[in-house]
DNA sequence: CTTAGGG
DNA sequence: CCCTAAG
């Protein structure tokens, strides 16, 4: 049986990356489930034609299946699992509500207790309003990251004498990031910063966009100015009278409840949840052509595909499987390519969890006909996709399975989901080398995003230094990497780093093309402070630095006596 | 298991 | 980021 698929150019905004079109089958039976394993890839020509890939494209499709960030989910409740690769994470197609999170299963962070939360967050602040633990609640799952941040840090008033020493990345005043004034290639080294990855696009407003988005950590970025300040953008072109300066722009959308209403049709895609960048070019859409050429990171991909299966791997896969109520999957032993990718497709979506940043397959090791079950991991290739696939998309094709694969928006019966994982750092890489004594660790070290940098700052602010595992688990439970000890390493940089570098800052600004921007000044002022509150100043330099502690109000408290 | 610190 | 000691 034969689904429908429907192709949409780059119509009226729907998806948010210019050019590129939206991508997405409609089901017209309930059978879904029952359906295909087997996808037939075609492209889509000029002319809206569907024409069959070619083998090459086929391969490359595969791989981005396997290395993207296109995830597989299953969703429990439907009673059967549906499969939906997004292939931008920025999810632009998802519907502006994603029903019923509850049936997801693969999220990786579910377990945000409502009450547990509840309760933390009355102890930590009275002064969270119930807004907030809305959307705090609703935070699991792929969806919620987007409101992280929303968190009051009220009053806190980064204006004061701040260091001006400019930044040349960031035209910021006073504490704020503006992104208005930058150009192109400027903002696409803030994107870098912020989200980890490299992006192409050219649209102005749209960087800025995302930018503010991740540097905000909320989806509801209105599209006039942004200027971001204290974590939180700020509207200058209307009245402040009307914020207090926080909350009122950073909800969930996700829950769609304590959205500031339509200010655009957009409410979905996370900031940080970005990925890689999608690059429309009909221009380039021949595949053939440069498929060999084009990507640098082909080999890298080649070396990681071919990874055997670690101990820590196994491990995390026997957790998997009792989470799950493991299905029975048949191994599917096709020898096509088509038939590889379906398995793929399969497997992925039979039993896909993201488990300490990894995505962690069952594969049914049928071409070697041992019929074993391995574990593999995907990870997310750093940069963009190959863009010409913008253009691919798959036919369903009835088959013996149980899995369907879908992708972005559908109108219709079946929900689509989101995956859930990393957000704006899709980074990959992630190899962990096996050490003498049969340990495991990590190879690669994976560059600490902006966002993810707030979120830390954010953290600290709200739970204390020191508290690295509640913060972990509240502010990065969607970061699965990132160890609380990694938190803690990265306080400890930045504290290093806020209290270093403000002396002298001229020298350095020939490094506007760095590889690792600078972490913004705001970003260390805050820094600083909350050092300072909780007198983790390291003693060395704790001299010219205003203290600017009087910004009090947040809510560190004195809870810190420990660290006091 | 979580923190803190050193490597 | 890793490892280890200590609580």
């Amino acid at each position: 049986m034969e689904t429908e698929v429907e192709v949409e150019g780059n119509d009226e905004g729907k998806f948010e990356e210019p050019g590129f079109g939206k991508i997405y089958s409609s089901l017209s039976s309930a059978k879904q489930l029952t359906d295909p394993v087997v996808y037939k890839l075609v492209r889509v020509e000029g002319d809206g034609r569907l024409v069959p890939a070619t083998d090459d494209e086929v391969m490359e499709v595969k791989d981005l299946l396997v290395d993207e960030k296109s995830e597989v989910c299953t969703v429990a409740d439907v009673g059967q699992p549906i499969g939906c690769i997004s292939n931008d994470r920025s999810s632009p197609g998802m519907l502006p509500q994603l029903e019923s999170s509850e049936g997801l299963s693969p999220s990786e962070n579910t377990e945000v207790d409502p009450d547990k939360l509840n309760a933390r967050l009355e102890e930590t602040g009275p002064s969270f309003a119930p807004s907030l633990i809305q959307s705090h609640m609703h935070q699991s799952g792929g969806v919620g990251e987007c409101s992280n941040a929303p968190v009051l840090t009220e009053g806190r008033a980064l204006t004061s004498t701040t260091v001006t020493t400019s930044k040349p990345d960031f035209s910021k005043l006073n504490g704020e990031i503006c992104l208005d004034n930058l150009s192109i290639k400027e903002l696409h080294e803030t994107f870098k910063a912020t989200f980890g990855r490299e992006t192409t696009v050219k649209d102005k407003q749209w960087l800025k966009r995302r930018i503010a988005m991740g540097l905000t950590n909320s989806c509801d970025v209105s599209a006039t100015t942004f200027i971001i300040k204290d974590n939180k953008l700020v509207n200058k072109g209307k009245e402040d009278g009307s914020d207090n300066g926080d909350g009122a722009l950073a909800n969930d959308p996700a829950t769609g409840t304590t959205m500031s209403g339509g200010q655009q049709g957009l409410p979905i895609s996370h900031g940080s949840q970005l990925e890689d960048q999608v690059v429309s070019d009909k221009r380039n859409r021949n595949i053939g052509d440069n498929s060999g050429s084009e990507d640098h990171h082909t080999e890298q991909r080649a070396a990681k595909r071919v990874r055997k299966p670690t101990k820590r791997y196994i491990e995390e896969l026997s957790e998997v499987e009792s989470k799950e109520a493991s299905g029975k999957l048949r191994p599917i032993v096709k020898n096509s390519l088509l038939g590889q990718m379906s398995s793929n497709f399969h497997t992925r979506s039979a039993r896909n969890v993201s488990l300490e940043g990894r995505t962690v397959v069952t594969r049914l090791d049928s071409l070697g006909g041992s019929g074993i079950q391995i574990p593999c991991v995907s990870r997310v290739r750093r940069s963009r996709p190959r863009k010409n696939f913008m253009a691919l998309l798959f036919l369903g094709v009835a088959d013996e399975d149980r899995q369907f694969l879908s992708t972005g928006a559908v109108g219709g019966h079946h929900k689509v989901l989101k995956q859930v994982d990393s957000s704006g750092d899709s980074d990959d890489n992630v190899v962990t080398v096996p050490t003498s004594k049969g340990g495991i660790r990590r190879k690669h070290h994976r560059a600490w995003t902006l966002s993810e940098v707030m979120k830390l700052v954010e953290g600290v602010s709200r739970y204390g230094a020191g508290r690295w595992s509640e913060i972990k688990r509240l502010a990065f439970a969607s970061y699965s990497y990132r160890t609380s000890v990694d938190l803690k390493d990265k306080w400890r940089n930045l504290l290093k780093a806020s209290f270093a570098q403000i002396p002298s800052d001229k020298g350095i600004n020939s490094r506007k093309n760095a590889a690792t921007m600078p972490i913004p000044e705001p970003i260390l002022l805050r820094v600083r402070e909350l050092a300072e509150t909780q007198s983790q100043v390291p003693p060395n330099l704790s001299s010219s630095k205003v203290p600017g502690t009087g910004s009090s109000g947040n809510s560190v408290h004195e809870k810190q006596s420990g660290y006091l």
